[in-house]
RNA sequence: GCCGACGUAGCUCAGAGGUAGAGCAGCUCACUCGUAAUGAGCAGGUCGUGGGUUCGAUUCCCACUGUCGGCUCCA
């Protein structure tokens, strides 16, 4: 095989070798470690080690030196074909008792084993033909993960790493590591003074400064229009419910270790960690016609949800946040095309935030509701959907929700991660518990069905995911300051106040700096800001009664004129750039 | 929740068994200066919280809490 070739079969080929390779090095190293599983994967490789004192972080150095060793020596890699029982007896003697465990679930009378030096492991390969065709590695950290992903078994040390044809190709990899770095929202949203999260007030709660919530109220704007529009209205729900309510729904069942519970004037609740409940009471408050359906509720819903603490993680995971949520009241005729509704809905959406994104169907899991028919019926219904409309998917068992399955939207940001926000959720078992009914043309009493449905999914993740996105550096129509004005001198101050005031009248977000500061440290610090315009005025803007304005990108707007300056701002927010 | 690392001034980070520093930010003063940091001075910390070891701990040990990298889980 041609190994210099960059695709990505070569790439996992030469990625799976290193990982042997740094088995091999940490074996030799540290012979009482036990190796489990060490595949590639998408940007490197991995390798699990049983190993009790632990490795540390100058281990990791050490080890990677004994790599480079080996890649010197240019060991070939060896692969043989033998019986699984002569494998299970050569482990088995040299105490690898985690391969033994894989072996005696592999099915074939025969397997393969690679051999580089005097180290062998199981595997299916393929492999480079020696160690010395390893060019470029680098390990990255160390992190805890259970054996065969499973929380009840014992915990292993992993070692990361990545690994390229060439020093260049890694190096390009090591920096775009560190644009990655500089583009977390946690830090952009500190940089930014859009939010925080503080000790004192908990873990997983967020805190938004003046920005970031001005960021969430244009947000929550954009959104309320746009439901308006496709025939959305808003109804608002308590955020405790009784104890009973959940019990009947069956979150107390399902749901409960994720819940928080309270207690008022001996009465049990707890606390929504969604927003169906009201909105199924909504619906209930009155006898609904066929006629009447789609009934669509939508709420800026705020939940909360006990989340391991481990789990937590800046914007993209907390313990309280606010779904875009909406519950979709409809006959059951009428699925097909609302569920298509919903989906043109979420491609408008991602469409204006330039976001690229993948379709996931989730089915059946193993703790549910409702009965097998319904659960079959309702993930056809979305497979039909994609399939009618050539909208490829994925399909992700035993994942969705307890009470339906659904379908998951992953969005694609700036740098091709992915993140899930949007979800359409299929739901029989609702209405069925809590006995909703519509009367029918022919007078009879019929079940509707419901979907949960979200487009832009939490707030708080999706700000998060556009700080990201968006390097910080907002499109006007999103940026909480579009403009900041700035003075030369105090003999300038007057006219600057004049310039603010008109574009503040014109529903400009803008800020005024008329600090008695050099003009560089202001820009400096409007650079800093990531805000999309400076508008810079002096003697000479005064004089022909103009202003000068720098673009973020640097490009200079030399003597417009204010009126031109608010129509470019208003058009950007209108067409949302 | 689990494994590992970490938690020092508003922020970024140094430091050491004998009760702590830098840069930036803040405040004061001077400078009125046209596109990424003007200069000088001042002030600022019970070194995450609670125990323990020690003559003495912020530095060593334990617990808790939080953060970070993962695992599991998820909007």
């Amino acid at each position: 095989m041609e190994e210099k070739e960059n695709s990505k079969e070569n790439l996992d080929i030469l990625r799976h070798s290193t990982s042997h390779l740094m088995a091999q090095a940490v074996k030799e190293l540290f012979p009482e470690a036990k190796i489990a599983i060490g595949p590639s994967i998408e940007n490197g490789f991995y390798y699990d080690f049983d190993y009790s004192p632990g490795f540390s972080e100058e281990d990791l150095a050490k080890i990677e030196k004994r790599m480079h060793e080996l890649v010197k020596k240019d060991i070939p890699i060896i692969r043989k074909v033998i019986k699984k029982a002569e494998a299970i007896e050569m482990f088995k003697k040299a105490g690898e008792t985690f391969k033994v465990e894989l072996l005696e679930e592999i099915q074939d009378d025969e397997v393969s084993i690679y051999t580089q030096g005097n180290f062998t492991d199981l595997c299916r390969g393929p492999h480079l033909s020696s160690t010395g065709k390893i060019k470029a590695f680098k390990l990255l950290n160390l992190a805890g993960a259970y054996w065969r992903g499973n929380e009840k078994n014992r915990m292993l040390t992993r070692i990361y790493g990545t690994a390229f044809p060439d020093e260049v190709s890694l190096n390009k990899y090591l920096t775009f590591l560190e644009e990655v770095k500089k583009r977390d929202h946690r830090r952009l949203g500190k940089e930014l003074d859009l939010f925080s999260i503080s000790d004192e007030v908990g873990a997983g709660l967020i805190i938004y400064h003046p920005k970031g919530a001005l960021l969430r109220y244009i947000l929550e704007d954009f959104e309320k229009k746009e439901h308006l529009k496709r025939g959305y209205q808003f109804v608002i729900g308590p955020h405790i419910l009784k104890l009973d309510m959940w019990k009947k729904s069956g979150h107390f069942e399902n749901y409960r270790e994720n819940m928080y519970f309270t207690k008022v004037d001996d009465v049990e609740y707890g606390i929504k960690p969604m927003n169906c409940l009201s909105h199924i009471m909504v619906y209930r408050s009155t006898v609904r016609s066929y006629r009447d359906l789609p009934l669509r509720y939508f709420e800026l819903g705020t939940v909360s949800r006990h989340e391991k603490s481990g789990v937590l993680h800046g914007l993209l995971r907390v313990r309280e946040f606010t779904q875009d949520d909406a519950h979709i009241f409809l006959r059951p005729d009428q699925l097909h095309e609302e569920i298509m509704n919903i989906i043109n809905f979420i491609q408008d959406v991602m469409a204006i935030f330039n976001f690229e994104y993948e379709m996931e169907i989730s089915t059946r899991p193993p703790k549910y509701i409702g009965t097998l028919e319904d659960w079959n019926r309702a993930e056809e219904v979305l497979k039909e959907v994609l399939t009618t409309h050539s909208i490829p998917y994925e399909i992700n068992e035993g994942d969705g929700a307890f009470y339906g399955p659904k379908i998951d939207v992953k969005l694609k940001d700036a740098i091709g991660r992915k993140w899930q926000c949007a979800t359409i959720q299929c739901d029989f078992a609702l209405p069925e518990r809590f006995d909703l009914y519509y009367v029918d043309s022919d007078g009879k009493r019929k079940r509707p069905v419901m979907l949960h449905r979200v487009i832009l999914g939490a707030m708080e993740r999706f700000i998060g995911v556009l700080i990201e996105h968006y390097s910080g550096k907002f499109p006007v129509w999103l940026s909480p300051v579009q403009v900041i004005i700035m003075n030369i001198t105090d003999a300038h101050e007057q006219y600057a106040r004049l310039i603010y005031r008109s574009l503040v009248n014109e529903d400009v977000r803008a800020e005024l700096d008329v600090r008695n500061e050099k003009l560089s440290l202001k820009i400096r610090e409007g650079v800093v800001k990531k805000v999309p315009y400076m508008v810079i005025v002096g003697n000479k803007e005064m004089e022909t009664d103009t202003i000068t304005v720098r673009v973020r990108d640097g490009e200079e707007l030399k003597s417009i004129s204010l009126k031109d300056f608010i129509g470019r701002i208003k058009e950007e927010t209108i067409l949302r750039r």
